[in-house]
DNA sequence: GTGAAAGCGCTAACAA
DNA sequence: TTGTTAGCGCTTTCAC
């Protein structure tokens, strides 16, 4: 910079200025300073100015397993709205486990983030998350939500595991087994209690036999509906409430060599680019993660622009995409 | 810093010291060093850091399309080993066009990072890489490969493509047609290639009209093979050459109600989570994205520590899933 | 409209 | 074993 200025004749402050368009620079200096950045290749280093400015244009996400599509969605529209406000995008895997969750939010404090937007893994709201706020860096949660003073984007999972359970009732069926997703994480809990309020609501007492849980993982998922669905007393429909369960559930059906929607009649939360090409098509609650995701930039971009009201939680709805999986014709 | 060096009654540069193990340090004077560090809540500045160090410790990625499971499977090998190795990831979606691209290269380079993975786009060897070159920041490439002096990961192309379309041979087919991917990049060029040895190998000749160009979008493709298996002269075989042009030509089927393999037998290059759930089941060559990624990085880290050896040009093997969309029983 | 100068918070010679 | 000091390359007040 300093070789700018000089090639220029000006001073540094002036190559600064003219870089940021930060105060009025008389037309014919702009020009020359121009062609001796064009002339040396000068390239400015962010990281000084980043130090000198006292921000980074730094976005952190922590989040888990991007090689579920859905996250990868997420990601992307992440990325994509950040990019768009100037903002550069770091992302860090936290496994679901708050240990490496806590590393990665460290490494991105570190790097002073001006923000970060967290999937919260199971439990970090009593460890990472304080530590983040305590920072004052600004926060948003996506996906899950935990109660901590900080903006949340996440879809609506009562409601669409609600009316999905309904429509099984509505077709007849009394019979309705579940797949649940993580234990301890609000999506997994508010899409249950979807399910059972529909229940609840046809004054059907749920039965334990019929709750799987299938953890995070497809084949824990796969190995409970196996067991379920080879036992003497069969439900006659499932429900799924991630897409990772989903999985599971159908490989598990398959080995059984159980047809949908004629043995059991299959639902599930979360939708696929593939969810037409199955034989049943499959009947789902799509998220809509371009908008969470966006939503979530729009959020903290506030928080960092300073603004300092009330917490939003925001809901995004799901779409539900009737298809053939659950009987109807 | 300053406050913590205070309170342990020690200079800035100790403390300094005792944070990064730079220095013998009295076990004394480090206890209380960081005894001040737990007291203050003193947590390191990592842009100052980098701005006196010379090295940021982070490594940046362009790719396009996150939202593509294969690239999520990549970038998430790739976070992982970077995380190992004490780097962090910036992520940039080049959105497979060079413009993006050269603006998602230009943001990483100013921020300094150590190094850099890049997917091109078609046409960046003319345009971005350059810039990366002449810059010295390290580079490697992944998934597509260029002719330009640096370091390449990508799966095994061409003799994959051959294997798939030879086992077509095999089954008696003569009428194979193929769906190839995004003009212009080296994938695209390698896998068709390998279809092509696989024909010539057998005296067939390539007919024009069984070669389809699905571009980088399921909907080209899927638009294309419908109008090709609607026309009179079908083929009797179809080789997809990547996920998402196996996606548009399973709807297209669909969409005209041919079966596999019944009507036309069915073989692709990269494989699905759901692939063994398609009826029939989807025989595939599988990409190791996680050898890719891991790989991409050994590299990168290699030049980063200074190594400055011939560029290398790794290609790790494809996995040959046989299932039933083949024919074969 | 432009420049001088004081940092931003750290690292790493060099000294002691 | 520890401290002093000179930057790293920029931004930004303040003065002109």
């Amino acid at each position: 910079m300093g070789e700018v200025a000089r090639l220029a004749g000006v001073s540094a402050s002036t190559v600064s200025h003219v870089l940021n368009g930060t105060r009025k620079v008389n037309i014919a200096t702009r020009l020359r300073v121009e062609a001796a950045i064009e002339e040396t290749g000068y390239r400015r280093n962010g990281v000084a100015r980043s130090l000198a400015a006292g921000r980074t244009h730094t976005v952190g996400l922590s989040i888990s397993a991007l090689t579920n599509p859905y996250f990868g969605g997420l990601v992307h529209a992440v990325e994509r709205a950040l990019s768009d406000a100037g903002y550069v995008l770091i992302v860090g895997d936290s496994h679901d486990d708050v240990d490496s969750e806590r590393r990665v939010v460290d490494s991105l404090l570190d790097r002073q983030v001006d923000g970060m937007i967290v999937a919260p893994a199971a439990g970090s709201e009593r460890t990472t998350l304080p530590k983040i706020t305590c920072t004052g860096t600004p926060l948003v949660l996506i996906d899950r939500g935990v109660d901590v003073g900080s903006d949340q984007v996440g879809p609506e999972n009562f409601s669409s595991a609600r009316s999905l359970t309904e429509h099984l009732l509505d077709l007849g069926h009394r019979r309705i087994a579940v797949v649940r997703g993580l234990a301890g994480i609000s999506s997994t809990t508010e899409r249950f209690d979807g399910y059972s309020a529909a229940l609840a609501d046809r004054g059907i007492a749920i039965d334990a036999d019929l709750v799987l849980d299938g953890d995070s993982s497809t084949d824990v998922a796969e190995r409970e509906v196996h067991a379920l669905m080879s036992g003497a007393d069969r439900p006659t429909a499932l429900v799924s409430l991630n897409n990772s369960m989903t999985i599971g559930t159908l490989k598990a059906l398959r080995g059984l060599n159980l047809s949908i929607p004629g043995d059991v009649a299959f639902l599930c939360y979360d939708d696929f680019e593939w969810s037409d090409l199955f034989e049943p098509k499959l009947t789902a609650a799509a998220q809509d993660v371009e908008t969470i995701g966006v939503t979530a930039v729009e959020l903290l971009l506030r928080r960092i622009r300073g603004l300092d009201d009330a917490p939003q939680r925001i809901r995004v709805p799901t779409t539900f995409h009737h298809r053939n999986s659950c009987g109807c014709t």
